[in-house]
DNA sequence: ATTAAAATATACCGATCAGTATATTTTATA
DNA sequence: TATAAAATATACTGATCGGTATATTTTAAT
């Protein structure tokens, strides 16, 4: 990794939290020059634009998630596993996320959804990303035996992640855990009650 | 109501669209006067500040959801049919709620928590308020026999709100109807199966 | 119809916005 | 160690930001 390179992840890792804290339109230069403690030139001279910045960014903050799950979901080898995976992730995690502003994509979908249309293709393509992870990991299961074979895999991955991501917008403007808390026992809850057999 | 009361009114319904959808930091006085017809001058004879217009338009879209659902819920005798208002009125309205820029308790709670105390305060107790709504409702079936002794009306609550929140971002920034419908279809179910007896 | 008051518009303020041209410093190579 | 190149800092741009003082227009009461 060059200096170049070196100093565009500085930056990246650096402003991470106050773009997802502030937003894209709440965080100025200003910001990512405190943040780092660059000056606006040595921002410019490795971004073209802010908007290059918080799409970096975007994918990092993404990124921290995503392999930590993949890497959780890869070690374990029944679906039954692999599934619980998520509801367990996100209960030993969500402290940690709400210090960091939220969940990145449930604060990214907000803000992007009718203003920035790259922000919100890549945001669609996470979440039909981490759909797929869990629709696939229900199939395996259902061709494993592991799981009833008369359930839409679909609908419950659409289920698991909305219940993860209501409620983590909820814990996090109440303050009150029990949102996320309830979320991740109900999706235990219906992994082991509905989908497992 | 006069003139000024008028005006402010108008000022509040024909600013709400553009507030929900791009935000309390994404719309500038220029939005606000593009909106309206108004000039500056004439928004700040009725409004001191951007805040209490954005304070104002958050209070006016919070209303029209909640004017219609307590409509709606007050229009039922049993338990059981005002909590199934819920997930129907959800169902019913989400394509409208899509085009209005989304739900604004979502909107305004990603947007203001880590940055606006005063409308996280007022987003946190529109949260508080709706679960009370549910609890009361819940509660009060229990009483009378409709529904099971046996659960924790604030963890449906928790789950009914969750559930409906998640969904609407999901299929917002997807723009697949899938996740809000699964949702509130998940909502029904739990309501018939494991709160009603 | 006159007039006082209220509402709205005009024209401006300083501050901050994202972005850039250029000067300086640092880095890597010879 | 000298030098070219790359990285960073300085100093600035025009545009837009939220907000305001004041002028004009509209409203309502006499």
């Amino acid at each position: 990794m060059g200096k170049a390179e070196q100093t565009r992840q500085y930056i990246i890792e650096k402003t991470s939290l106050v773009f997802n804290r502030k937003g894209y339109t709440g965080t100025s230069l200003t910001d990512l020059t405190k943040a780092t403690g660059l000056t606006k030139g040595s921002i410019y001279g490795n971004f073209q634009n802010k908007d290059e910045v918080a799409i970096a960014v975007f994918e990092y903050n993404l990124g921290l998630i995503t392999a930590d799950i993949r890497k959780e979901v890869n070690s374990r080898q029944s679906a039954l596993d692999k599934l619980l995976v998520y509801p367990r992730y996100y209960r030993s995690i969500y402290k940690s996320v709400m210090q960091r502003g939220g969940c990145p994509i449930l604060n990214t979908s907000v803000e992007s959804d009718d203003t920035h249309p790259v922000l919100r293709e890549k945001v669609s393509n996470a979440i039909r990303s981490w759909k797929n992870n869990l629709v696939n990991i229900i199939n395996k299961g259902m061709e494993q035996g592991e799981f009833a074979t008369d359930i839409d895999p679909g609908k419950y991955a659409d289920l698991i992640i909305g219940l993860v991501e209501g409620g983590i917008m909820l814990s996090k403007i109440t303050g009150d855990p029990c949102f996320i808390l309830n979320a991740v026992e109900d999706v235990e809850h219906k992994i082991e009650t509905e989908i497992a057999k």
